[in-house]
DNA sequence: TTAACATATGAACATATATTCATATGTTGT
DNA sequence: ACAACATATGAATATATGTTCATATGTTAA
């Protein structure tokens, strides 16, 4: 049974474009993948990390006198960036060097590098 | 005067390494530029939009059909996509239409797409 | 086994962020 | 001028996230 006041509906103008478009929409878990991976790279001490990587493979006290930071924070950082797949490491002794485990990760780089440069 | 206590000393293994690093590291106002740019991307509900433009044109309340989302949401989301020069506008009456501002959008969507395929 | 070291991790806290609600702004047709 | 509509925006709230602190894990050398 429908209530005689309807709130909240929301109301679109070209119906067909709307439903076209709605059609179209990858697919919710596609959605959340992606929002996920941006989000890594939305944060300076992440992206500082990656671009120090681009240089060369580090452990993790180095990465953290470059960035001018405590080991813990370093290290939380470098989980998140390992659970997505965005940087690797290899143990040697009690040193744990890190480096980058994706191309795509370059180049998701410089095209936000050429963004803010053009606009 | 030093304090004979030292704490939060930053360590490194390799000075060479964290120096040349270091003095290579993107300049501080260019790394928040780059965060704050991947941060939008960072957010399902602006990926939507984003995706949704990647079609056609389209005016507030159709997006928030096609998101199922209400009209406010919407728009404080087309707010942080038009700041960050991700979307434009034009005005149709009362009708405004938001529309890509940019082909470095699809490339890094893309990018990742890549990335979340592969890994 | 023990000390020293490199790294990881859980909990706590502070801050940032997305959504909602109420309302304001700006446009059109009457 | 007014009503109806499309959109924008400020404040409040709930949730997510980054950093710190304390401590645990794992490795090496003595």
């Amino acid at each position: 049974m429908k209530k005689d006041i309807e709130v909240c509906e929301i109301q679109c103008i070209h119906e067909e474009d709307v439903k076209e478009v709605k059609d179209s929409m990858l697919e919710p878990n596609t959605l959340l993948d992606l929002a996920e991976f941006f989000k890594v790279f939305g944060d300076a001490t992440r992206i500082k990390i990656l671009y120090a990587l681009f240089q060369k493979e580090m452990c993790v006290c180095d990465i953290a006198a470059v960035l001018d930071m405590n080991q813990s924070a370093v290290s939380h950082q470098l989980r998140i960036l390992k659970n997505h797949r965005l940087v690797k490491f290899r143990r040697e002794g009690k040193i744990i060097y890190y480096s980058l485990d994706d191309d795509h990760v370059k180049k998701v780089f410089h095209e936000g590098l050429n963004h803010i440069e053009h606009s």
